[in-house]
DNA sequence: CCCTTTGTGTTGCATATGCAACGGTAGTTT
DNA sequence: AAACTACCGTTGCATATGCAACACAAAGGG
């Protein structure tokens, strides 16, 4: 499985641990499991004990509405993990749906294992926790931006609120944005022509400049 | 400082520990500081290496935006704690400030002596950190619940996606909100008045029946 | 070279929304 | 009883938005 080992040294939960990476899996006594394509990971109302992480394939996190909507939340590839918070907070019943989207195979780890220090005194225990604190925080803190960009009222709003956040980021008033419109509008939950208009307004009174994916705050 | 103490029981980052509360917080080493109404506890860009649980008064926590809009993110009472989530991420400049709403005491504990293993070992530290993280993993459920519902476009989505989750919550099609229509209408971020409007034609279409605080869905 | 696909801007139109204003009800104060 | 306030529904109106359709350019495949 050196391949695994490759996809397991990416995995952000396990920054830092480097050299000790074997010993540790073999401590949290982790679990690998293969899916086919279409294949249900995980379901909605099932407990989740487990973080999963990635190993290979591609995996759908996905919502379903009351009324049978379904939304996909996230499309996870290799190296990514799905879990960590239902797992870290304890719920009895995952509110989402994880499926296959190709074949996949994913490890659990039990977050019962992560959590406490095991009885060998694994030296690489705090650290495994200091990233999972990490993954979390910052995780809520992408939230709590997004969060503050939805609350926006308008489009026009929404866009200044994004394209701000992003030259506050990079420190420039001229910047590139890494999503194409389609995924801009997604991503600001907006229609994409309206999106559009908005964007030539802004530019038409001065307060934008923009070519394809480079804007400048005026 | 008994009223201290009481406070502190009621702190969620403290839950388990009870009668070793007061030796953790000699291990801690937290600081208390006092805060005159309308003074700033923690101003946007500077580092934030300690998490705030306050001992008494009101605080707010405030974004300024990309032109000089304040906005208030949340107003906190004694018992709740600040800055858990920048101080775990390590983010070096708060992007929020926060100020005394009332004249205001703090306790300030450093994160790095929350996160590590104080050399006593000291029983505690295991329950303060499976704390912090199912502090963490709460507060990310909430804030992606929020998402799902402002990522909706139309008023009509942002309401039935609410209630609905509310009735999954209650596990019942009737069931009480804790909201008034004013806070209803800034939880979903819309206008009261077009709320009002779209809750009334809702139960005249049959979807929805509400009397007060009190629905049902059909 | 033609055709398809993809990404983007534009526009017409029906509808949803924000905003301001008004009225009504219930509770509280004077 | 009168006055005041808080809360909520209703409505008119200007505007923003979603949606569908179309045009155009660039890229790639046959």
């Amino acid at each position: 499985m050196d391949k695994n080992i490759e996809v397991l040294r990416k995995v952000k939960l396990f920054d830092g641990i480097d050299e000790n990476l074997e010993a540790m899996l073999q401590c949290l006594g982790g679990e690998v499991k293969t899916y086919d394509r279409g294949e249900i990971i995980l379901l909605t109302g099932q407990p989740v004990p487990a973080v999963g992480v990635i190993l290979s394939g591609e995996v759908q996190v996905i919502q379903e509405d009351y009324y049978g909507n379904r939304s996909i939340l996230t499309e996870l590839s290799p190296s990514h993990i799905f879990g960590e918070a239902f797992a870290s907070a304890g719920v009895k019943e995952s509110p989402v749906t994880v499926l296959a989207k190709t074949n996949a195979s994913v490890m659990f780890l039990g977050i019962e294992r992560i959590i406490n220090t095991c009885p060998n005194s694994c030296i690489f225990h705090n650290q495994l926790i200091e990233n999972l604190l990490k993954i979390l925080a910052r995780k809520n803190i992408l939230l709590s931006n997004k969060n503050q960009l939805l609350s926006r009222r308008t489009i026009q709003d929404k866009v200044l609120s994004y394209l701000s956040l992003q030259a506050e980021k990079k420190g420039n008033l001229a910047f590139e944005i890494p999503f194409s419109r389609n995924e801009l509008a997604d991503f600001l939950c907006v229609d994409r022509s309206a999106l559009s208009r908005v964007l030539s307004k802004l530019q038409k009174e001065g307060i934008i400049e923009y070519t394809n994916n480079h804007f400048k705050l005026l």
